[in-house]
RNA sequence: GUCCCUAUCGUCUAGAGGCCUAGGACACUGCCUUUUCACGGCGGCGACCGGGGUUCGAAUCCCCGUGGGGACGCCA
C-alpha cells in the first residue's frame, strides 16, 4: 500500500447485538487514526448472518455512535446490498483455479474435523473436493448443492507487518481452505470482509485481534484478487474481572447502558482510549487532544482489563470541566429532568456547584429536585444533635431567627428575589453567620447543621450552604428556615 | 490438542541497555484542611513470572520453561 494513500479506515459492527464497549473502543482507535491524519472514517454493517441481524441492533449500534460523535464520513454500507457481486467475484476465482467447489455436507466435514482432532492435529477440512475435477461441471453422486472454498496454498508462509506487533506469520499448511461462499448462496465473512474493504479502499484495517487468525486468510483473497492489501492493527482485546474478553457476562457491555447510568461521552471515550493506550504520564484527555496524541507505537500488545472505579473516576474529572447548560440539557433528554417552576439560571448555578462533587450524571436530579421544589420538603431532623440539649436547641432557633429577620429585610428593602442579588454572596453570608454565632455564643457547626438539612431539604446534598443561601429563591428559604424553627 | 499473540504494583500504565533505590493514575489507606457531603493538599502500601545466555552493565536484547489470552465454523 502506497504511504501517500489517503487514510481510509471502517469500523464494520454486525447488528446482532447492542453496540459493545470492546466495539466502541474498536470504532474508537480508527476514528482517532483517521481524524489524526486527516482521513476518512467510514462504518459498514455486516448483516450477512441473516439469522441473528436485527433492525434493532442496527438502530443502536447508529444512535450509539452518534451519541459518542463518531459520525461517519461517507454513507453507511450494507453488505445485504451487495449479494450479486460477491457471487460474481468467487466465480471468477474458480475459473482461475484459485477457489473450487465443495459438495461435501455439513456432516461429513464436521467429521472429518473430529477425526482430525483426536489425532492431536489442527481441526481442519480435508481438502477432500480440492482436486476434483470440475471440468464436466459435474459432480459426484449427483449431489447438486456446493459451497466455494478458497485453494490456499499448501506449503510455505503467509506474513505480515502487524502496525502494533510487527511481523507476525503462518505457516500456510496450518491454514484452511475455508469456506468464501456457503451452500445456500451466502457469503462469509473472511470473504466479503476483504471484497468490501476493496470496495471502500480502505486504507488502514484496525480491529480486535481477535481476527489475527483471520488475516491470512484475508491475504490470500487480495492476492487472489491481484489486489494490493491495507496494513494491518490488531489492537488487544478489553477483558473483564475474569480475564476473560470482556462480554455480558463478565461486565456491562451495552454502551447505552453507560449513557443511562449518566457517563458523559467524552469520558467514556477517554476511559477507553487509555485501555490498551498511553501517552506519557497523562489520565485525562479531551476529544481534541486523543486526536492529536493517539499513535501505534503506544498502542499495547496484552489485553487490559476494564476497571470500572477508573471510569467511574474519569467522568467525575469531566464532569467537572462540562459547560453547565449542557449538562442541563442532558438532564432534561436523558433523565427526564424538569422543573419550570425555577429559572434555568438557578439551576445552572446549582449544577455548577454539583458537578464539582458528582461522578455521574444520573446523581443530579436526586440533588437538584430538592432545591428546585417551591415548598418545604419533609424531613427527619431526629438525628440533629440539637435534640440532646434542649435549651442549646432554643438558643441555636434564636440564632437562626435572627439571620432570617435580617436577610428577609435585606430582600424586602431591595424588592429582590435573592441575596445574591442584593450583592450577599458566599463570602458575606460566611462573615455574617460567624457573627451571629459569636454574637450568640455558638459553634458554627452548631448552626450550620439544622440549617443545612431543611434548606437543602436533605440529609446530604452536595452542596455547600454558603453557597446555596445566596442563590436559592428567599422565599423558599424563609418558608425551609419556617419549618426548621418549628420542628 | 494444534496454531497465533503475549508477560512491570490488585487494575490501567511509564519505561526503546546505564537517567530505575522502577515513575504516574484508579482502588485501598494515614494525616492536614473543613459548616455538612465532597473536592483538594501531603504521605503510606504495592510490581519488573522463572531459568539460562549476550553485555563492563538488562525491566529493557536472545533462548528455554511456565503463566495468560485469542483463534481453530457453511458465526462475524
Amino acid at each position: 500500500m502506497n504511504s501517500s494513500a489517503p487514510v481510509r479506515v471502517r469500523f464494520a459492527p454486525s447488528p446482532t447485538g447492542w453496540l459493545h464497549v470492546g466495539g466502541v473502543r474498536t470504532a474508537l482507535f480508527n476514528f482517532l487514526y483517521a481524524k489524526k491524519l486527516g482521513g476518512k472514517f467510514l462504518v459498514r454493517i455486516e448483516d450477512t448472518d441473516t439469522e441473528r441481524s436485527e433492525k434493532q441492533y442496527t438502530d443502536d449500534i447508529l444512535a450509539s455512535l452518534k451519541w459518542l460523535g463518531m459520525n461517519h464520513d461517507e454513507p453507511l454500507m450494507y453488505q445485504s446490498d451487495r449479494g450479486a457481486l460477491y457471487q460474481q467475484i468467487a466465480d471468477d476465482l474458480i475459473s482461475k483455479g484459485l477457489a473450487y467447489r465443495c459438495y461435501c455436507t455439513a456432516e461429513e466435514v464436521e467429521a472429518t474435523r473430529e477425526q482430525m482432532m483426536k489425532e492431536g492435529k489442527k481441526p481442519m477440512y480435508a481438502r477432500t473436493c480440492r482436486e476434483l475435477n470440475h471440468s464436466a461441471s459435474g459432480s459426484p453422486e449427483g449431489r447438486k448443492s456446493f459451497a466455494i472454498r478458497a485453494k490456499f496454498p499448501l506449503h510455505g508462509t503467509t506474513s505480515f507487518t502487524d502496525m502494533i506487533r510487527g511481523e507476525i506469520s503462518f505457516p500456510n499448511e496450518d491454514l484452511d481452505d475455508f469456506v468464501m461462499i456457503r451452500s445456500n448462496g451466502v457469503p462469509t465473512y473472511n470473504f466479503v470482509v476483504v471484497v468490501d474493504d476493496l470496495a471502500m479502499q480502505i486504507s488502514h484495517v484496525i480491529r480486535g485481534d481477535d481476527h489475527i487468525n483471520n488475516t491470512p486468510k484475508q491475504i490470500y483473497l487480495y492476492e487472489a484478487m491481484n489486489a494490493s492489501k491495507p496494513l494491518f492493527a490488531h489492537l488487544p482485546m478489553i477483558l473483564g474481572e475474569d480475564k476473560k474478553k470482556l462480554s455480558k457476562r463478565n461486565g456491562e457491555t451495552s454502551t447505552n447502558a453507560y449513557r443511562k447510568e449518566g457517563y458523559l461521552p467524552e469520558a467514556l471515550l477517554n476511559f477507553l482510549v487509555r485501555l490498551g493506550w498511553s501517552h506519557g504520564d497523562q489520565e485525562l484527555f479531551s476529544i481534541e487532544e486523543m486526536i492529536q496524541y493517539f499513535d501505534f507505537e503506544h498502542v499495547q500488545v496484552t489485553g487490559a482489563v476494564f476497571n470500572p472505579e477508573k471510569l467511574l473516576w474519569i467522568n467525575g474529572e469531566h464532569l467537572k470541566k462540562t459547560d453547565s447548560e449542557r449538562l442541563l440539557t442532558i438532564l432534561k433528554e436523558d433523565f427526564a429532568f424538569n422543573h419550570p417552576e425555577v429559572s434555568s439560571v438557578y439551576v445552572c448555578t446549582l449544577i455548577d456547584h454539583l458537578k464539582q462533587k458528582v461522578k455521574l450524571i444520573k446523581e443530579l436530579p436526586d440533588q437538584l429536585n430538592s432545591l428546585c421544589v417551591a415548598g418545604a420538603p419533609e424531613v427527619n431532623g431526629a438525628d440533629l444533635k440539637w435534640n440532646k440539649v434542649p435549651e442549646q436547641k432554643a438558643k441555636i432557633k434564636e440564632a437562626i431567627q435572627a439571620l432570617s429577620n435580617e436577610c428577609s429585610g435585606i430582600v424586602a428593602k431591595n424588592s429582590k428575589t435573592t441575596l445574591q442579588e442584593c450583592g450577599i454572596g458566599h463570602t458575606e453570608i460566611d462573615t455574617k453567620l460567624r457573627e451571629i454565632c459569636t454574637q450568640f455564643g455558638l459553634k458554627l457547626g452548631e448552626f450550620t447543621q439544622p440549617m443545612r438539612l431543611y434548606v437543602t431539604g436533605q440529609p446530604n446534598s452536595n452542596i455547600g450552604l454558603f453557597d446555596l443561601l445566596p442563590i436559592m429563591p428567599w422565599n423558599t428559604v424563609k418558608i425551609r428556615i419556617d419549618a426548621c424553627l418549628k420542628s
